[in-house]
DNA sequence: CGGTAAGCGAGACGGTACGTCGAGTCTTAAA
DNA sequence: TTTAAGACTCGACGTACCGTCTCGCTTACCG
């Protein structure tokens, strides 16, 4: 992962530099995205180190300066790449769910993420500082926007206090997961949308949500 | 994959063979438990082909003769492994779907299957032929008895009937491959037990949420 | 070798064969065709076994159940395919060797010889007893013509006795093994008129070098 | 054989190499050093690149950079091992040459010679290149190292002018390859002796080396 | 004449070596 | 000191042959 990752995401905050040249920031940007790019083209597990320098036109001490290996960058160019979900705000919980899985299965241009999730799940076990990493980066962000839009919710009145948040805010990414590997295809919005009003909504609508937490 | 497969498992139907020798059908049984033996030993990533004959006693070629290579090979002594799974009679919806998370959590011996869904998955999108095998050998039986289970309980007039049925049977095998990919540890029974008590049965469950607590 | 071989070169003599099928004297003949064939074509090194077998609609066993391995079979193609070479009688010393030059330098169609010869030296060390077989089915019957043709001379008072009458003989076969390993190429009539005039005749002909140029 | 080959045997002329690391030449004869070691060890037949490789403490990669196989690095390795050999100075013809043949049968500790170059007449044929340097970097050495022993002879006046000289040379290595291939064996002195004794100086010392010219 | 002991084409078997490729590291010359 | 380029070690890959063994068949002899 580049260098110094602060828990905001933020890399390497120019850091102190005593002698020589610096790195230059341009090449992080030009590699990142010729890994996306093979990434879509050829998927990742054709994808080689060697390739994404030659594509970037750079060498592979520059990779290997910045990145611990293929898996690292790439999940650090995706990341990167993600545009600053902004939680939606429509007014209803079901409308802030609909609006997320817009969001969701919108952006798969050409089945990107499709390959490329399904590409770094092969390379989680290996590597525990990756799944950190892919933890840190993708899945906590995703999983804090679900909780925010419930405990908007709550805050609204629309639904009562959801006391196991976190399983159920995790019933989203599950689903996304499931259906990625099992499926080998791209969540689509109908895919999300049965998801939502077939078991998140019954979920937390009626009181049986928090209910069975007591039979524990 | 070993030849031919049926949707019913069965493999290799004794097709025609007018001269020569014939695949020695021993030979898979012994690549398939060297596959194994070695999987759980040393995991998915650090088996190697040469390994996997050599500890078979055979010629890579015997392998490659029957499988593309290590992912099929091992997806196919997987899936042949699997004992078949007694759908579990316990009276209850609760005591059926805790028998089988007993099941799921319980075989996990040295973590074999943690490593083999993990690995396995990586080799998932090369091959749509591989990922149908999946889905024919691991994914499908899954569900099929998971419903089976659901059914009995709507027989039973324990629970209505369940419209979406297939989405609901679905929650289990999610929630653990969510579990395995994103904590990259097997699901125990803990985490099923909040599986069950906290997503399935109130979804399944009708208004009343005290009543199935007595079956307990 | 093909079973038995005497000293004369006879091949298996109908030894005694209480039951089952005898080996079909056809398939030899076939196979030693097809290995010449391919020899020619492809080259000593570039040939297999199998291909050998394909090319002759044969199997394999069919192969090793009469040669030891392609070695064997080649030499043994190679000096049955010899027409016996008769020995030339042109009433002259240099009549007589011209003979056999244009002899060994004619029959040499497509450059097989060449290849063949060069191939065969490679295989020679592993196998004494392919040596050994080179030896009494190729060189010796060589060098047996080269002596009569000495002795006849000495008979007919063209030259005197020759002493060291193995070296003399070998001068011939000696410098054809040069030119084809050192020069890569057929041994030709010029190469062949040069050795007999300029290194064979000085030896064997006594001081006087004029009178034998009258026979010519 | 490593790149360049010049015809004073100096190999890769500092060719141009702008970026990027160059080849190392030490690994050139480490190389060439663990080929040799082996060969006489094992012989060429058990020689296997893998083991050149890890003998060397080298990748098989760093082999194949530089030759295109097994047999260039051996011809390239024995090449560059040849000492210069130092042309004999005895005062006599006979003198010279028995000190060539001592040469000749003395360096064959451990018979690697005889393997080595009953190995490489096998791969002669396939490629041109090979048997050119074969040709530039032993034969003709040899060749040359010969004429210069008779040439010294005729200015001594222990003879009369070779007109043949090329061929009268070649009499010497053509014997040992004879010898080599057909006996198996390397050529020892009493060998070298005779072939000095019984062919070469009665063909030189007698006035009937050059006379027969005249027949052609 | 029917049993049986081979030979037959075909091709799978255990091995060994091959030549290629990718990973991650190290070295060069230029900037 | 960083850059692009590319050689380095390591190790797995999938292929090709080898010489042997096994299939289902066919062919000959021998009782």
């Amino acid at each position: 992962m580049a260098s110094d990752i602060s828990e905001t995401g933020e890399v390497r905050s120019e850091e102190r530099h005593p002698g020589g040249r610096h790195l230059d920031a341009s090449r992080d940007d030009v590699l990142r995205e010729a890994a996306l790019a093979l990434l879509a083209e050829i998927g990742y597990d054709r994808l080689t180190v060697d390739r994404i320098a030659a594509t970037a036109g750079a060498g592979k001490a520059t990779i290997y300066r910045r990145w611990s290996g293929k898996a690292e960058l790439v999940v650090d160019a995706l990341s990167c790449r993600k545009e600053i979900s902004v939680i939606p705000e429509t007014g209803s919980l079901r409308g802030d769910l609909v609006a997320l899985a817009e969001q969701a299965s919108g952006h798969d241009d050409q089945g990107l993420d499709t390959h490329l999730m399904i590409g770094l799940v092969s390379a989680l076990p290996h590597d525990p500082e990756l799944r950190e990493a892919f933890q840190d980066r993708l899945v906590n962000p995703h999983l804090a926007t679900l909780k925010e839009v419930f405990e908007r919710a709550v805050t609204r009145g629309e639904i009562a206090t959801v006391a196991n948040l976190d399983t159920v805010a995790s019933i989203f990414p599950a689903f996304m997961l499931h259906r990625l590997i099992v499926h080998g295809s791209a969540p689509d919005l109908p895919f999300f949308l049965s998801i939502i009003d077939q078991v998140i909504l019954p979920l937390v609508q009626t009181g049986s949500a928090s209910a069975p937490d007591l039979l524990r």
